[in-house]
DNA sequence: CGAACCCTTGATACGCTTCAACAAGAGTGG
DNA sequence: CCACTCTTGTTGAAGCGTATCAAGGGTTCG
């Protein structure tokens, strides 16, 4: 049972065009684009524990995961972090914060070796005017994470922990019988889920024992996807 | 004591365009953009309980709040509505649905009896090009947006009831000794923050008892913003 | 007047957290 | 190799916060 991978070496700095990709989403990027993105953008490699950015820090460029996770939340006074969403490469990681002009909404620590992209706003700005598509790319950014900051609401509003854990498995993987395999700690599954590891852990042989789900260290076997859905969305 | 206002009869069908103004923030906009938008957008007068759009329906259209009240939430199977959210016009109902392009996430019912706008999603394109301020516009109101349920999810997850209403009251009035008129039931106000009204009533009397507020009606006076503040942040 | 709301208050129940103790690796150094 | 420590997850007991259920009072309206 060994825990989710979690290298101290930071990889080598190769700024992958098709993590870009992934990011800006479809259709793909032209070689304009790519040539036009290449002197706003700004790559760093982090290490587990660093800060991308800070709450209140002015926030002049868009910033995005190439790979490896970043978690987002509040830090705390004496080097404890409390977390509220991760974010795996490559995605966007804050889209918002640089238009509103009024500094990051919330802290953002490396949680695995991550490789960031920094954008400039007012370069962005050039690109929207010339490449159509850049606009909708970056609308569809912002409005992808609104409906999932939708959904977090609603589901931290009306379901139980019960329910959220539920959600949670199936959105991960809603094939019967398959096993996924987590990709953070348990704790850090608890955080997302608003809950603490304790009684992650007693939902997770809660619903082992009822024959829902088969948990083995980091990776837990959907047995009834049906009654899964039926807790998740009843 | 009177309740909050509850017309039943429909405004006068008056498509202000300062309250487009007000809709599509600074700077205002110009002849020629107003030109443009009239042949695009297509107001609705809707009464109370009317719905505005219901969850996965196709969004087609950009949709906002002139004047008015409306609500975002799941609709029940039996009339009942889960309220999450209340919009109050002049401002974006759902910027993002229709860029996603899989429907509504949520339902909308008319809380006090507004006056809706659609903005063709096409016909926004092609201001998008026109128009360099358009952009900004749009990119702005749904960063505001994400921001706005950042901080919404943020409170739920790690704030108790009591700190959340707090919030609320310093969001609604940061003036000392200031009297906040509540624009909407304390039902309402409840599902809002996620509590019950049973639970709302404890915590306002609780509030009062401790000199922080004074209740009358759905009238609330701040009586002492530091301990507020204290509670809300703390 | 009665009916339909809305808010309040009290008693009770339940979900989740907190605190404390413990087991099972993983890394370290003798 | 073993002893040591650090981290992570698990389990149990107790307590807090909020929901639920039931009852009652205040308005408004037919």
């Amino acid at each position: 049972m060994t825990a989710p991978a979690r290298l101290t070496q930071s990889r080598p700095p190769a700024i992958s065009p098709s993590a870009l990709d992934s990011v800006l989403g479809s259709p793909r990027l032209s070689e304009l684009e790519l040539h036009a993105l290449a002197p706003i953008s700004q790559s760093r490699q982090l290490p587990v524990g660093a800060a991308v950015f800070a709450r209140g820090q002015a926030a002049t460029h868009l910033v995005a995961v190439l790979s490896g996770v970043v978690g987002l939340g509040s830090a705390g006074a004496d080097q404890q972090f409390q977390l509220e969403r991760c974010v795996h490469g490559p995605a966007w990681l804050d889209l918002s914060s640089a238009w509103v002009g009024a500094g990051h909404a919330q802290d953002a620590r490396v949680m695995q070796p991550a490789s960031v992209l920094d954008l400039s706003l007012d370069g962005i700005r050039v690109l929207l005017a010339r490449f159509p598509d850049m606009r909708e790319r970056l609308l569809l950014g912002l409005a992808q994470t609104v409906q999932s900051l939708t959904g977090t609401t609603h589901d931290l509003m009306s379901k139980d922990a019960q329910k959220r854990l539920a959600t949670w498995l199936l959105q991960r993987s809603p094939v019967q019988g398959d096993n996924v395999a987590m990709k953070e700690r348990k704790r850090e599954l608890a955080a997302q889920l608003a809950i603490t590891p304790e009684t992650l852990s007693r939902l997770l042989r809660q619903l082992m024992s009822a024959g829902l789900i088969e948990v083995k260290g980091y990776s837990i076997k959907l047995l009834n996807l049906a009654a899964l859905q039926n807790l998740a969305s009843g």
